[in-house]
RNA sequence: GGGAGCAUAGCUCAGCUGGUAGAGCACAUGCCUUACAAGCAUGGGGUCACAGGUUCGAGCCCUGUUGUUCCCACCA
């Protein structure tokens, strides 16, 4: 049964159609199995109204071939997907559309209408990134995907709050929060990026209440100083000991305001005296709890100067900002102005500058989580892939401050806290209560403000298992799951508040494993940002590449953490790579009239040399790939199929397929095929796409039916019995011998066409005798003559005139085409080889001499050594004879 | 101020527990060898940043130096 491939792979129309057959055969779904072990990986879930980057793509590629793995090693494999509801990004971009569409803010529409409004949104947009992931051939379980705000997570958050109100691990509090003044809502620590900007370093003069002169203080933020409620020294500052208890005038204001000693106060930096403005500035504030002053509020939501600030009052902060300056400048006040740059806080959604002021907001405990957070990963029940990632999870953990998770946005999970007005108590609770909880009071009201995003995927691995309810089959089966991929820009944001909301709340931490990945960058090494236009879309790249390519790029060249450069270029490269997958497939069907994968009994010394290479492959990149090392992996199948499948064991085998030996020419396909299907397998969770279509026109092996898929094959175990070392070793010496001599005809420029008679005198003349129509096909001879080779007849063929000598390890190779020969330059080469092997030579007995060495090294490398010396001696002479020859 | 990464061929990077330095691309030469020119064969190209140390043996381990990138941190 002949069949034959198109001559070019057309990834664009296979994968499709292969996905589609995937999908409605059920492939993706995880099956709870008694008798199985689960193996679950929770994707993390993009933004709903995202596009897939290339981010996504490297995360959810290495995502998908551990699932493919271990779904092939037989494990009960569920990979989960969803989306997240990411709170601030969705609710700018509906609103974005609502102002350009309709002219309309979401004040216009009101909460309810405008929250229609972003699930309509959702409705719309939100599949669209899952389209994309399928594009790429993602194996995930799509029907159990799962949105951080339906129906289950939703409750899951929810009862997450109150237990953790309950036990007193959430709390409100007035306290210096990152406020951004763009997006008009309060901000997690994790949630600024700080910036190095250029500034200024105002040094203002603060006149003495008494009248006795003038103090100075060092600021960048003059534009706050209406909220200065004091100043504060260095209580050892010899310069400033008789200001402390005095107050001072606050210009501009005419405040009086007292001068404090703390040690907060560095004495050599600025001028000694600092401005405390305790309700914009976290250090000011904690002097100011120290001291008792008071918090004065100067800027409102949007950043703008409020009625505390005087005639500055309804100015921007920025324009306040220049006016202060200018007021003091014309008063005398300013002293000097030096340039200074410092680290500005900027949010990372909008990048506006954060401003830090005293607001009223829910925070998250963290001491108490923390603990145990440390504990899992520091005794290793959680590890890191690569490990020095724990380390920045640790510290982090160890400095970690209470997390503000309340956000002053609508999309979201609103919080579920009723104020009453009658009693000013705060009911907390599963069920929407209709009334104080304290005083029965109707008139209560629902704090209008959502939870961080964050707050809802931290419980990621566990709300979509159908936790809170513990007896849910698919919680107690596939939780914890086990390997958690995301990239090391997220290991604040998600992997630490995962663990310890898992760990808090399951008990367990979610996962045995994260392993990280770096960011993919562009061909400078930039990060791929929208402003720089520099991103490269995956999509586009799989449509023209093919998404195996894409996914194959995505994996090799880099190791686990790193960041990685795209290069377009690459991607050429292993669609090349698949292409000549394609071929070789197209070669070996062309040449079958087996319809059954199986193996002879009877092997050749060539096919227990592809043998035993497949057993070692399969082997080491069965470890590689249980220990995370993909790339290594990838790459030891690449060369597997390349250098060892295409480049020598396909051309080996051409003169048994073509020649006259029936039983030789079944076997040759035998071996064919069943080393070609299990390639396939073993390259399939890199390469989905192109190995199952390969797969499903071959032939099959025992066992597997008409309609079966590749993807759900089982994964090759390595067995001694296809362990061949003897036969790999002889191999190897053929190998040698045709390298050697392709390597002579080339230098004399003489073409393959050009057939030469070859000698062999060898001591291993068995080995050649079946090396023969190796060397006659892949080293052009035209007839082959083997002779027992003995060291006194070491120069013999090379005398003879008109012969060209080649020395190997294990063969003197002698072609009768010396008339090519520039005789004085063949001298020289054969001298340089003998100058190199021969200072090999003595650097490796200098070692074998060296008694530390035999003593203390492992026995097997000195074995091996001296096993090299003797084949090195071997090659001096030969060599040394051959110029005596000459 | 703390912490981490990186420095290997012209370029981009691999190199697992120390044991004869690798890949892709680029370059050079020759091949349309009936699977593949998106290919085949052959070849050139490296003081593994620098200086010490440990070891029989160091690209790999230790110390320091230089350069570079990143993360964390409330110095006005």
């Amino acid at each position: 049964m002949k069949k034959e491939l198109p001559k070019v792979y057309e990834p664009q129309e296979a994968e499709g159609r292969i996905y589609k057959k995937w999908e409605e055969n059920g492939c993706f779904k995880g099956h709870r199995d008694p008798k199985k072990k689960p193996f679950t990986i929770v994707m993390p879930p993009p933004n709903v109204t995202g596009q897939l980057h290339m981010g996504h793509a490297m995360d959810d590629s290495l995502q998908d071939m551990l699932i493919r793995f271990k779904r092939m090693q037989g494990y009960a494999a569920l990979y989960l997907p969803g989306t997240d509801h990411a709170g601030i990004a969705t609710q700018v971009k509906v609103e974005e559309e609502l102002r350009e569409n309709e002219g309309l803010s979401r004040y216009d529409l009101g909460r309810e209408k405008f929250l229609e409004r972003v699930w309509d949104w959702k409705a719309k947009y939100g599949a669209r990134i899952v389209q994309q992931q399928k594009k790429l051939g993602i194996s995930a379980d799509w029907e159990r995907s799962r949105f951080t705000m339906d129906e289950g997570l939703s409750g899951a958050v929810r009862h997450v709050f109150v237990s953790l109100y309950e036990k007193n691990l959430i709390y409100k509090g007035s306290r210096i929060i990152n406020w951004c003044p763009h997006c008009v809502t309060a901000l997690s620590d994790a949630e600024v990026e700080y910036q190095d900007k250029p500034g200024h370093l105002w040094h203002m003069r603060y006149p003495l209440a008494d009248g006795s002169g003038y103090l100075v203080v060092a600021t960048t933020r003059p534009e706050t100083m209406m909220g200065d409620t004091g100043v504060a020294v260095n209580p050892n500052d010899e310069r400033y000991k008789h200001l402390i208890g005095k107050t001072c005038i606050l210009p501009l204001m005419d405040r009086e305001i007292p001068i404090v000693a703390d040690e907060y106060v560095e004495m050599d930096f600025g001028t000694g005296c600092v401005k405390m403005t305790p309700a914009h500035d976290p250090n000011d504030f904690e002097v100011g709890l120290r001291h008792n002053l008071d918090t004065i509020r100067v800027l409102d939501d949007n950043g703008v100067v409020n009625a505390n600030g005087g005639k500055y009052e309804g100015m921007d902060r920025y324009e306040a900002r220049k006016a202060v300056v200018a007021d003091l400048e014309a008063l005398g006040l300013m002293e000097k102005i030096e340039p200074y740059s410092h680290n500005v806080g900027t949010c990372y959604r909008c990048h506006s500058d954060v401003e830090p002021l005293i607001s009223a907001q829910w925070f998250v405990r963290m001491e108490p989580l923390a603990k145990e957070a440390l504990r899992v990963v520091n005794e290793g029940e959680t590890k890191f892939v690569p490990d020095r990632f724990a380390k920045t999870y640790t510290n982090w953990m160890e400095n970690v401050h209470d997390w503000c998770i309340s956000r002053q946005l609508w999309w979201g999970h609103q919080i579920p806290a009723w104020y009453c007005a009658d009693c000013g108590h705060v009911t907390v609770s599963r069920e929407d209560p209709d009334c104080c909880e304290k005083c029965g009071s109707k008139h209560i009201e629902r704090d209008p403000d959502v939870l961080d995003t964050w707050f809802s995927s931290a419980l990621w691995p566990f709300s979509t298992l159908g936790w809170p309810d513990e007896n849910s089959e698919d919680f107690k089966y596939y939780y914890p799951t086990d390997v958690l991929v995301t990239g090391y820009d997220i290991i604040f944001f998600w992997v630490a508040r995962m663990i310890f909301s898992a760990c808090e709340h399951t008990g367990k931490p979610p996962f045995h494993t994260v392993f990280i990945h770096g960011l993919v960058r562009d061909d400078k090494g930039r990060k791929m940002s929208k402003s720089l236009g520099n991103g490269i879309d995956p999509l586009e790249i799989a449509d023209k590449y093919g998404a195996d390519a894409l996914r194959f790029n995505l994996v090799t060249g880099n190791s686990p953490g790193n960041d990685m450069r795209f290069f377009t270029e690459r991607c050429e490269a292993m669609r090349n790579f698949a292409n000549k997958i394609w071929n070789a497939s197209r070669f070996v069907m062309m040449n079958l009239t087996i319809d059954k994968c199986t193996l002879p009994g009877k092997l050749e010394l060539e096919d227990k040399w592809i043998l035993s290479r497949l057993n070692r492959v399969i082997s080491e990149m069965t470890e590689n790939m249980g220990r995370y090392e993909l790339g290594v992996a990838a790459q030891k199948i690449y060369d597997f199929i390349w250098d060892d499948y295409c480049d020598w064991y396909i051309e080996l085998t051409k003169t048994r397929l073509q020649g006259e030996d029936a039983d030789s020419k079944v076997r040759a396909q035998q071996v064919l095929c069943w080393v070609l299907t299990e390639m396939l397998k073993l390259l399939h969770p890199f390469m989905p796409f192109i190995t199952e279509e390969i797969w499903q026109a071959l032939p099959r092996e025992e066992g597997v039916k008409e309609g079966d898929f590749l993807m759900l094959q089982r994964w090759p175990v390595a067995s001694d019995a296809m362990d061949f070392p003897e036969e790999e070793k002889a191999m190897e010496l053929i190998m040698d011998a045709i390298r050697a001599i392709r390597g002579r005809r080339s230098e004399m420029n003489v073409p393959p066409s050009k057939k030469a008679r070859l000698t062999v005198a060898t001591m291993e003349t068995e080995t050649f005798s079946l090396g023969v129509p190796f060397l006659k096909k892949l080293a052009y001879a035209s007839e082959v003559e083997i002779i027992p080779f003995s060291r006194a007849q070491t120069d013999v063929a090379a005398a003879q005139a008109g012969q060209v000598s080649i020395v190997t390890h294990a063969a003197q190779l002698s072609i009768p085409l010396g008339e090519l020969v520039d005789l004085e330059k063949e001298k020289q080469r054969v001298e340089k080889e003998l100058k190199k092997q021969s200072d090999e030579l003595a650097k490796l007995n200098t070692k074998l001499n060296n008694p530390g060495f035999v003593n203390k090294a492992p026995a097997h490398v000195v074995e091996a050594e001296k096993e090299r010396a003797v084949r090195l001696t071997e090659l001096v002479a030969k060599l040394e004879g051959q110029l005596k020859g000459m």
